[in-house]
DNA sequence: TATTTGCTGTGAAAATTTTCACAATGTTAT
DNA sequence: ATAACATTGTGAAAATTTTCACAGCAAATA
């Protein structure tokens, strides 16, 4: 079995997202074929996927949703509740907070950083926000393992490093930036220009190309 | 050499984006190691990206810089400028037209939708804004092949057949839902959510995980 | 009870993506 | 000139990811 890919990983979450979204008002099973219409993926992928949950269907009834979605929360959510922080009170960071705030139980923002004195000590979407001299500080004080990172690429290095020293293992980056880590720091990287190009181009004359992504 | 593949695109876009961010003052060529490391690849990686392209560099100068930035060009951007419409002029919204315009000469997100009679009407960051009901009358009259999808899910697939009606063939999608459409519309989902769930993931406390997405 | 049905779990095959490794090449140094 | 060097372009190998295909199974049906 060894370690579960990338890639599956966020199909898993994808999975979970589509069971809670959809309501199941009659239906308390679910066959592969009827998650991977809902996802966009072939029905082997589905239970592929689904393999490496170590919860297992049955021929006759699918998967039991209720119990899938706890399988797979078991697998990707976190033990207890955690905390995460947010650079750059912009508005990418404003969208991210107003738009994740109360979405998840276990999961919440709880510190946004900035440099602009207006933007700090005060309240945004219910995150306390603090000048960035004190992000290494604060993260380090309350255990922050997460960062979200909306600064202008120019101060983006500098606020990734203060993560880093602040003893973050995961950054979201939406600078249009790549950053530098230590290698046992993971970057996922949202550039949103780079997104759009990209569709831009998928958009074009051509013939074909259908597969979804994200 | 058939298709380029879609992760091949997206670091085209990549080396793209990181040649013109950084400044060559003193050098006017690069080597693929040189380029990977920016990258976060393997030399033998940018290699073979390169060779798509049909831009060949030269084994005692490595490739030259403007000419590379040309040849990528020349593959994934449009012939022409390109109009983008974006559908949801909430925070997301309004911080991608923000965050959007002005950075690109070819592309530019022309017109914005929303049902909030507040919002339409009226200019925000440079684009014009109406109401949703006008939405493909409006980028079927102006050729628009692209869309980006900002509203909430509930609003999201009424949108996309929008979209789509109005003939537009690539959705950015920051909706957290999975679009039903036409097997030759490209879609790109960017799901923030999903986004958050999978770094606090890998912010976990695991071993050696390191390999950059996105 | 026996048969049919349509699903899951999974080994194996296929497809795709990445890396290796090296001949060819142009530059620099001698 | 010639040798030494570092790099490109690429065939081939390796690794990874996806799909196929089918045994095995539980429910429904006869």
């Amino acid at each position: 079995m060894s370690l579960i890919s990338e890639k599956t990983i966020e199909r898993l979450i994808l999975y979970r997202g589509l069971l809670l979204q959809a309501n199941h008002e009659s239906e308390s099973g679910i066959y592969s074929h009827q998650l991977g219409r809902m996802a966009g993926f072939t029905p082997a992928q589905v239970r592929r996927d689904l393999m490496q949950v170590g919860y297992t269907g049955s021929p006759a009834r699918g998967y039991d949703i209720a119990k899938l979605i706890q399988s797979i929360s078991a697998l990707v959510d976190p033990a207890e509740k955690r905390e995460i922080a947010l650079a750059g009170i912009g508005s990418i960071g404003r969208a991210i907070l107003a738009y994740f705030q109360g979405r998840s139980s276990l999961l919440e923002i709880t510190a946004a950083f900035d440099t602009d004195p207006e933007k700090t000590d005060r309240v945004i979407h219910g995150c306390r926000c603090y000048p960035v001299d004190r992000l290494s500080e604060i993260i380090l004080a309350r255990g922050i393992r997460t960062g979200i990172l909306c600064v202008p690429s120019g101060a983006a290095q500098s606020v990734t490093d203060a993560f880093v020293a602040g003893g973050v293992r995961g950054i979201l980056n939406y600078a249009p930036t790549r950053l530098i880590v230590p290698p046992d720091v993971y970057v996922e990287n949202r550039d949103m220009i780079m997104a759009v190009e990209k569709v831009v181009y998928f958009s074009g004359p051509r013939t074909g190309q259908r597969k979804e992504t994200g």
